[in-house]
RNA sequence: GUGGGCGUAGUGUAGUGGUUAACACGUCAGGUUGUGGCCCUGAAGAUCGUGGGUUCAAUUCCCAUCGCUCACCCCA
């Protein structure tokens, strides 16, 4: 976690994920007494302190959904199904799911010894660094990416065959369910594997994860999973939750790979170019309504030769130059150039509602 | 925390132990009289990351430091 003092002498920790402060919102703000469940999202920075390397930053974005007070399959599978739709939507292809169930507190005890048990009869083949630590954290060893722990995780005991019953009712669910959406084209085909865990003990059951096709160690796009136990743990009653998070710049890291063009932010709308001052003054007041009529507007510069103004125009990539001249004040009324489209310029009344019409 | 690579105008890059550090794009202006885009001309804009050292002389060589970056580590 970042955590340091603050020039006034207090230990301040930025947050580093998005779902505890979640639920911790959901029980601080009575949500329990909302039609239930609720669903909830985000989009907001987050920290960590580790070095930076590719897709990994210390400040970087979350977007996340959560889903709070529904223990069925249905809303893990709508969850997933969201996740999807926002990866693929962006334009992002070759995404990879893979889901998984990793038990409860009923059945996860029983299966992470007969897992570490399996690890220990398989000791020398664990990579350097696990064979120090699989004692005291069995999954880490599911996660490694090391070549030597990958061929002890693959033949490694599965959650998923030793789930008691209402786990594997759950996992049962959440598969047909996937299907169903997978056979309707809704959403990508998924695999089940063993090796996708979460390291705290506040989730249970689902776990899933979007990955690109090239895998690497930081590749994640959007992970999840079911955190049943958690809402108690932080001082609620007892209420299931299931969510995703997925990084931003991450997600834009993969665009960019793949060349997808991120959309432009809207174009601004208008440009008022002025000659002469009375002209100039009248501009700033239609601008001023206009922009109460929901049109950005910006007056160019005082100032500034005509030519100026359109070149400035055109190079901000305004759609319509609102041309103004002090000749054209007598006249009331003034020419809307379109800049972005070969049509051609209109004269318009010098109302406000009536340029606002012209620009849709 | 560990190791590698890199730090030159807004951006992307050249470049050299020695007079005013170059180019492209971008920005701004002008190319006459109230109309952008193309073209032409011109201008602004860089203490060459910072500090120290070697040297008659350093942006160029050396060291340190900071930053960026890639990987390791770690991973709620």
């Amino acid at each position: 976690m970042y955590s340091f003092q603050d020039l006034g002498g207090d230990s301040i920790t930025l947050k580093p994920e998005g779902t505890a402060p979640v639920c911790r919102a959901y029980i601080q703000h009575g949500m329990a007494n909302l039609p239930q469940p609720v669903r909830l999202f985000y989009e907001n920075p987050h920290f960590r302190y580790e070095r930076p390397q590719a897709g990994r930053v210390r400040q970087h974005h979350q977007f996340g959904v959560e889903i709070i007070g529904d223990p069925s399959p249905q809303v893990d599978a709508e969850v997933i199904e969201l996740g999807w739709t926002y990866l693929s939507s962006l334009g992002l292809q070759g995404l990879t799911l893979k889901i998984n169930s990793i038990g409860d507190s009923e059945c996860r005890p029983a299966y992470m010894e007969l897992l570490g048990t399996y690890l220990a009869e398989h000791e020398s083949s664990i990579c350097e660094d696990h064979q120090k630590r699989y004692k005291t954290n069995p999954l880490r060893v599911l996660d490694c990416k090391k070549r030597s722990c990958l061929s002890v995780s693959a033949e490694a005991p599965s959650s998923v065959d030793h789930l008691c019953d209402a786990c594997r009712e759950h996992f049962e669910g959440l598969r047909s369910t996937l299907d169903d959406l997978v056979e309707a084209g809704a959403m990508a085909p998924y695999t089940v594997d063993n090796r996708l865990v979460r390291g705290l003990d506040y989730y249970n059951r689902t776990v899933f994860e979007f990955e690109p096709t090239e895998e690497k160690s930081q590749s994640t796009l959007l992970g999840g999973g079911r955190y049943d136990p958690l809402i108690e743990i932080l001082g609620g009653k007892p209420t299931p939750g299931i969510g995703f998070g997925s990084g931003v710049e991450r997600v834009m890291l993969n665009l960019k790979a793949q060349g997808i063009e991120v959309p432009a932010a809207r174009p601004l709308d208008i440009i008022c170019v002025h000659v002469g001052d009375n002209a100039r003054r009248k501009l700033i007041i239609l601008a001023a309504t206009l922009r109460a009529a929901g049109k950005s507007v910006i007056v160019a510069s005082e100032g500034r030769s005509m030519k100026s103004q359109m070149r400035y125009a055109n190079n901000s990539g305004a759609r319509y130059a609102l041309i103004l001249g002090d000749r054209d004040l007598e006249q009331g009324e003034a020419t809307l150039r379109p800049l972005t489209t070969d049509a051609p310029e209109k004269q318009v009344a010098l109302d406000a509602a009536a340029i606002a019409t012209e620009v849709t």
